[in-house]
RNA sequence: CGCGGGGAAGUGUACCGGUUGCACGCUUGGCUCAUAACCAAGAGGUAGUGGGUUCAAUUCCCGCCCCCGCAACCA
């Protein structure tokens, strides 16, 4: 039996059209899910939409349309980008928050955790903007005021809600970062983390009241209540997998209190719900902890942060119609730092492109296989069998790799010189073709996680003995 | 206030205390199988700043400046 293996990204909020920052998290995610398919690992890839909230309920109604009709248009979006990046959703799931499968398991996993004691009522005090006809929080003001109305006073509201009892797991999340070092990738955040859980932690509300904000998961066995957006959107992780109804594939996947199995990815500014809270609200409701947490930078676009106000936004959907899938998968994943923040700009993508894509990785393909077209009866016999390539979940390390692997050929060619020698030695020139086809083939099978499209192009002109077509035009 | 990360050739980056390495870009030379590609050589950095420890610091310690994320309800 194929061992199990986990993997998910982050959902996405559909408030929005899709980010370049997604599709970073989605292509790192395939990208290991791919590398552990190569491992001989059955993997279950999951991402999907959180589709519930306030901004949503907000923003359908602005524009006349019922929420749910507002999030199935936002989440086509999202959908088309998973397909168009070419992430691999064979046995696995695009996952909604208002997936009835979903929301049920979220009431289950709400009815644990108040099982175990862990949820209880308290006051909520609010702050709200008679200006703006809402609540705002701390960081949307400035200075005690509402930057939209300075001259209005915000009104201190109070609410009954349902909170969370975070504070319990303190210690308990502090022993599962002691017996997992690498439980958060890269080790600083794990630091991070660490020191924000030991400094100590306040319970959190984790819900609202229906009257105002009725988009959301129903509170059991309380009406006037629905679940605060991401108490129901963290459930997906289990969900998807058909958790509670099936515990054998949630126990194989997800893995057991024993082993836990689990790898999920976020960025930097999820480094707290997902490693801290997603964590203890698992602990409550008796379920075993994730294993890994991988956690990526941000993309800046010119040195800043993107947004439509700046103009700056870089659409992954274009780079895609442009270039091509693997041309943005290439620099998601290894112009990108792995776990740090990059910069896009379209000259330095365009650079990395020319230099790698087209003069590298391209041009080799098209001299080898020149050289064994014209030289070779038949194809090269057989590939040698792919290995996995990704250690500690370093994609761009990994990358590295292959591409001093290919500048290592590159210059075996210029020193061997295969193109004279088959005119004076012709046994000698066709083995040494031959070796550098075998080459080129074993190259090829390393780069299927990361370019699965160039990767079989290929494959298959190698297996046909052709020079393939160019696979990455110069961009002028 | 606090927590974490970072400041190095034009740009992006690696490293253990002991002549700063790599990639792109640039200049020159070589080759012609290849997508004006490929290979070689070269130019280019007082490693944010001020102290300290040391025979020796980019690398360790302290102060300061600047940038990014978090700062608890903002997916």
């Amino acid at each position: 039996m194929a061992k199990k293996a986990y993997l998910t990204t982050t959902l996405p909020y559909v408030n929005a059209a899709p980010h370049i920052g997604f599709a970073l998290e989605l292509v790192q995610a395939d990208a290991i899910a791919r590398d552990l398919r190569a491992q001989g690992h059955e993997v279950f890839f999951n991402t999907g939409t959180d589709e519930h909230g306030t901004k949503i309920y907000e923003n359908a109604r602005a524009e006349g349309k019922e929420p749910q009709a507002y999030v199935n248009e936002n989440t086509a979006h999202f959908l088309r980008l998973v397909e168009s990046l070419g992430a691999d959703l064979q046995a696995g799931r695009f996952i909604r928050t208002t997936d009835e499968d979903h929301m049920a398991a979220a009431q289950e996993f709400w009815r644990r955790c108040d099982a175990a004691g862990d949820i209880y009522k308290a006051k909520y005090a609010t702050k709200y903007c008679v200006g703006c006809e809402l609540e705002k929080t701390d960081s949307e003001l400035e200075g005690g005021k509402c930057p939209i109305h300075p001259n209005l006073k915000i009104e201190e509201r109070e609410e009954e809600n349902y909170f969370f009892r975070f504070s319990k797991y303190q210690q308990p999340l502090l022993e599962l970062y002691e017996r997992y070092p690498d439980f958060v990738v890269p080790a600083h955040r794990q630091t991070e983390i660490r020191n924000f859980v030991a400094d100590g932690l306040k319970d959190f509300s984790i819900s609202r009241l229906k009257e105002k904000m009725p988009w959301g998961v129903p509170v059991p066995g309380d009406g006037s209540h629905v679940m605060y957006v991401w108490f129901d959107a963290l459930v997906n992780y289990v969900s998807t997998l058909g958790w509670p109804a099936d515990e054998k594939k949630f126990s194989e996947f997800w893995g057991t209190k024993e082993e836990p199995k689990a790898i999920q990815l976020a960025g930097k500014d999820n480094l707290r719900q997902q490693s801290a809270m997603w964590q203890a609200m698992l602990m409550s409701a008796g379920l075993p902890p994730s294993r890994h947490i991988l956690i990526h930078g941000f993309i800046t676009s010119g040195g800043e942060k993107m947004s439509k106000s700046r103009g700056n936004v870089i659409d992954p959907f274009e780079v895609v119609e442009k270039y091509g899938v693997d041309a943005l998968r290439y620099w998601l994943l290894r112009e990108m730092p792995t776990f740090e923040d990059g910069d896009f700009t379209w000259e330095g993508f365009k650079e990395a492109y020319n230099a790698n894509l087209a003069n590298g990785l391209g041009n080799l393909a098209a001299r080898v296989m020149k050289l064994a077209e014209d030289n070779l009866s038949e194809p090269i016999p057989e590939f040698e069998p792919t290995l996995h390539v990704i250690h500690g979940f370093e994609i761009k390390k990994a990358m590295d790799v292959l591409w001093v692997r290919i500048q290592k050929l590159d210059k075996k060619i210029n020193d061997e010189e295969p193109f004279k020698l088959v005119k004076t030695d012709v046994e000698k020139g066709k083995a040494l073709i031959a070796e550098l086809v075998s080459e080129l083939a074993s190259i090829v099978r390393s780069l299927a996680p990361f370019l699965p499209t160039t990767s079989e192009k290929m494959s298959t002109a190698i297996q046909a003995n052709k020079k393939p077509e160019t696979l990455f035009p110069r961009i002028a």
